[in-house]
DNA sequence: TTCATGATTGTTATC
DNA sequence: GATAACAATCATGAA
C-alpha cells in the first residue's frame, strides 16, 4: 500500500522547485542544490511538525552514512579545531569517492544490515498501521447506530498509542 | 530557549 | 523510470 502520509501535497509543491535540482546535481551545481535543499528541509520539518510519526522507523543509514558515522571520528581527531558538519562531510563524501569498492564492501554489508533491521520495523509497523486503521473502522462502526446524523462526519481520530519510542540498535 | 543551517551520498518512497 | 525526501552530525547564529 503506498500511503501518502503527508507528503503528497508538499511534494507536488516542491517538485517544481527541485526538479532542476537533482539535475543540477548531475551537473555538479552543487550550490543550487544546496539551496533547494534548505527549503526541502524546511518544509520537510513543517511536515514532521504537522503530522508526526514517532512510530515510524527511522531510514537506515547508507553505506555512505555508515562509513561517515565512522569517518567523523577519525576526523575530529585529525581536526579538533574544526567543528564544521559541513567540513566532516565535504570531507568524507571526497574520500568515499577516492575508495576502492573493496574499502566500500563492509560499510555496504553494515548498510544492508541496518536495512534488513529497516523492512523488519517497516512490516511492525505497517501492520501496527492497519490494525489501527480496522480499530478506527470499529469503532467508527460501532459508534454509527448511536451517532445520529449530526456528529457523523469527526468521529474517532484517536491515536491510542502513545509513543513508545524503542529503536535502540544493538 | 528553540530551531534552522550547512555539506555530503545513497537509498527509499512516491508519482 | 524519474525525482523528491530523508537519513547523521553538532556548533553557531538568529528569532
Amino acid at each position: 500500500m503506498k500511503v501518502s502520509k503527508g507528503k503528497g501535497p508538499v511534494r507536488k509543491e516542491k517538485k517544481e522547485v527541485l526538479k532542476p535540482v537533482v539535475e543540477d546535481r548531475k551537473v555538479g551545481k552543487r550550490k543550487a542544490a544546496i539551496e533547494a535543499d534548505k527549503s526541502r528541509r524546511k518544509l520537510a520539518k513543517n511536515a514532521k511538525l504537522g503530522k508526526k510519526d514517532p512510530n515510524k522507523p527511522k531510514r537506515p543509514a547508507s553505506a555512505f552514512f555508515v562509513f561517515l558515522e565512522e569517518f567523523r571520528t577519525i576526523y575530529k581527531q585529525e581536526h579538533p579545531n574544526v567543528k564544521a558538519v559541513s567540513a566532516v562531510g565535504k570531507a568524507g563524501g571526497e574520500k568515499w569517492k577516492s575508495m576502492s569498492h573493496a574499502e566500500k564492501a563492509p560499510y555496504e554489508s553494515k548498510a544492508a544490515k541496518r536495512k534488513s533491521e529497516y523492512e523488519k520495523l517497516m512490516k511492525a509497523y505497517n501492520n501496527k498501521e492497519e490494525d489501527t486503521d480496522d480499530e478506527e473502522e470499529e469503532v467508527a462502526e460501532k459508534s454509527k447506530p448511536i451517532v445520529k446524523d449530526d456528529e457523523e462526519e469527526e468521529s474517532g481520530e484517536e491515536d491510542d498509542e502513545e509513543e513508545d519510542d524503542d529503536d535502540d540498535e544493538d
